[in-house]
This record gives structure tokens, sequence and C-alpha cells, in this order.
DNA sequence: TTGACAAGTGTATAAAATACACATATAATG
DNA sequence: CATTATATGTGTATTTTATACACTTGTCAA
């Protein structure tokens, strides 16, 4: 057959396919969202800001490189990373042929502290996703997709349990969807509709902020680790 | 940083990691889905039966390669491909580090004899998806990720627009999605629905099939090409 | 004590999903 | 020709879900 002569011709080229994994690490800080972004230190696109990630090795899963890839560059560990997308123009890179499987997590905005204590702040850096500018590679793009299955995340799986450790109030939940989703939801109907889904529950404390009214906190139920939230 | 160390110690393996797509084809033939198999010609897994996939070209985007070899083994060409997921299981191929890209299309039944007239049916074969036995490689993982992905896409993209090449009945399309998803609709719902759509026109014509009352025949608007069906 | 601010709460209306029964067109049968 | 079997076609009432909307409460600061 005729593809078995081109199979043979392009054993070589097939060989050095490269594998990376990228990451978009997101987190909301006051309503806004942000990426977590690494100044690269080395050729390609050296001095140049992009997404968490890099080569994976021969012997680890590529949920466990891009892993491997968020410790090293930014010192958080633990983060629930979820696949995105393949991205594989063949000129994605300037050195080789290299595919990308990328992947989205949401932290704690706290974790900030974690980044501060164990890396430069010159070397990473939370960005409000609308003041990010032309990343290394095909990052851009990469990131556009990341909001896009950011955005289907929070509404058909609980990944923004990640984003509240120590619990979290209604309000502020609605602030993160609304920042997340780009549009405002109705204070009454937003707490209706999430109560009713009987995911969350409450925990009889309250909190405060600054002079307000205070506002009730809840927890994520643990008997429902699994069901979407929207 | 210790990571740098390990990247070194890593690297001739990580140009080791081989890149393969699969793709999971299916049909509905009279209200039983079935899926598209080859049988294995060589080492490893030789004369078991398969997926249609195989190793990407460097010079070929994953969904060419994807594409190319559909076409050369089974002789099915322009079928709309959808990517399903990633496997990449270190051990899921004997001879080397291997991850797996993989889609899902769904064609007309008619096609089959398209496939007939190129390729002997010793070496393809569509079977009904609850009669596959044991397939190489982690095929059988892959095939219950592609059915997941198509309960998806054919409540959420126009899919099965490729089903239907000359336009269909209501009942049909019904029968199809009880088929995928493995439930029953309400038929009057079942159709107030598909309409409300507006994403479908009646043709004005109509079909017969043995003995029973004609139904009418209709076709997908081709002014609106990408919106979901359900 | 008053004002500013965000949190908390209930009901009425609209839209969507669901449940449900009978008439009709064809081919096959006697 | 009348009868039967079979799958198609159609409308309405009910339930569920989503949406729209206004006033009261608790805290801090002035």
């Amino acid at each position: 057959m005729q593809g078995e002569k081109n199979m043979r011709k392009n054993f070589e080229l097939y060989k050095n396919i490269g594998v990376h994994t990228i990451t978009s690490i997101f987190t909301v800080d006051k309503g806004v969202v942000k990426v977590l972004l690494v100044k690269r230190k080395n050729e390609p696109f050296k001095d140049m800001w992009a997404l968490v990630g890099g080569a994976v090795y021969n012997n680890e899963l590529l949920r466990e490189g891009a892993l491997r890839e968020i410790k090293e560059k930014t010192g958080l560990e633990g983060v629930k990373i979820y696949e995105s997308g393949i991205f594989d123009k063949l000129d994605r890179s300037p050195i080789m042929r290299m595919i990308a499987v990328t992947y989205v997590g949401i932290v704690d905005i706290n974790k900030v502290n974690v980044l501060s204590e164990t890396i430069n702040t010159e070397d990473a850096s939370w960005v409000p996703i609308d003041k990010v500018k032309r990343l290394a590679y095909d990052h851009n793009d990469i990131l556009l997709k990341a909001l896009d299955t950011l955005k289907e995340l929070i509404v058909s799986t609980d990944i923004l349990k990640g984003l509240f450790p120590n619990g979290f109030t209604i309000p502020e939940v609605q602030k993160t969807y609304e920042a997340i989703l780009g549009k405002e939801f109705d204070r009454r109907n937003f707490r209706k509709k999430l109560l009713s889904l009987r995911l969350i529950t409450d925990t009889g404390k309250e909190i405060l902020f600054e002079g307000k009214r205070p506002a009730k906190l809840y927890k994520f139920d643990k008997r429902k680790e699994n069901k979407s939230v929207f």
C-alpha cells in the first residue's frame, strides 16, 4: 500500500516529535481572574513570559510531567489539573516538531505566598488575563483555549473546590463565577440555585469583610465529591 | 535546580516518545451502534482487531495523520473527526513509550460499500459495540472514552449531519439518539424539541419503509452549520 | 444616631421539560 | 374489498426550572 512506503520514508522524522505539557494555572483575586506566568531563562523565546510547562520525560505520565514542571518552576504542589487540549501546529516551536498537551488548574490566591517564598518574583507572576501580552510559543492560543475549558469546568465539575480550601461565602462563589464567565447573576437566584444542588453545607460560622454585614460560611459537602455545580 | 539535572538525564528517553493517532469510527445501522475495526497485520498484537490509527509523521498535523491512516486502512475519505482524549500509560505499547491522541467520527452506513470495494472484509469490519472483544493495545479503553465523547458530541454539536447526507426522517434521528445515548425519548416531545431548534427543514418529500405510513423527509438547514442539536 | 455598604430573604411570572392518547397512511392477509 | 398490523403524525395539560424583582438586616465609620 502507498502509505507503507511513506511510513518508512518518514520514520526518522517521526522519531523526532517532541512532547511538552503546558498548564494554565488560574486564580481569582478580588474578582479578577489571573493566570500564572513564568519568565523563560533559555532560548527559544528567552526572557519572554510563558505558561508553565516543559518537556515530558520518557518515564513519567503526561500529567506527572505537568505537575513536576509546575513544582520546579513555581513551587506549587498539589494542584488539581484537568485536560484542556492539544496543540500541534508544525511551526509552533522554532527548534523542532513539538506537540503540547495542555492542562488547566485553579488555586487559592493565598498560595501566592508559597510562590514568593520559593521563587523570585522576577521569574513568576500572577497576571490578570486581560493584561497578558505576547507570550512565548503559541501560549496565547493555549491560554484562550484554557479559559474556554475553565468556563466549561466550573459549570460541570467541582473544580472550584480547589479555590476554597477553608470554606467560602455564597457571594464569594458568585463573584468567582461572574469573573470567570464574564457575566452577572441575580444574587437571590444564584443563592437559590447553589443551595438547591445540596452540594454545600452551612458551617454555622460567619465571616466578616471590612465593616459589612457578616456572610455565612459554607463548605463543599465531602460526600458528593464529583458532582457538577451548575 | 534539581529538575534541570533530571531533564538532562532523561533527555535521550524523552526523544523516544512516539505519537500515534487512534480514531473510533462509528455508524448506526438499524438502531445498532457499530464501530469500525481493522485486523493488525504486524507485531505487536498481530492478527488482533484494533481501532484505526498509527504513527504520525513529522511533517503532518495530528488530524492529518489520523485521516491518512483512516484512508490507508479502510478507504474512507472525508470523515469529520473530533478530538476525544489522550492515552499515555507507560506500558500501553510493548515496544516503546507511545502516546495516543484519539479521535471520534461517525459516518453513513452506506459508506460500508466503499469499504468493501477497496478493502478485504477480512481486514476491516463494522462491529456492534456490545460485541467488541479484546482489542490490541489499550484500544478497549480508548473505545469506551470515544463512546463517552460521542454521547457528548451528539447533544452539543451537529456531528450527526455526517450520518445523514441524503436527508433523514425524525424517527430515524430519534432512533440514532436512542441507540447512542442508550435511553428512549417520547416521540411527540422529541419531534417538538428538534423542530423548535429550527436547525432542520422539511423537504416536502416523504420516504417509505416496508408497508408503514410514510415519514416526512427533513434535511439540516445549511445556514446553521455549527449550532448544537440538543 | 446616622449613613454607607454588602448580606440576607420570598414570591410572582415565564419558559422549558415532561406526561400522556388517539387518528392516519401503507402493505399484507384473508 | 375489508381487516389487521405497524409505525408515523399530532395537541394539550401539568410539572419543573429559570427568571425577574424590592425591601430588611448587620457591621463599621463618621
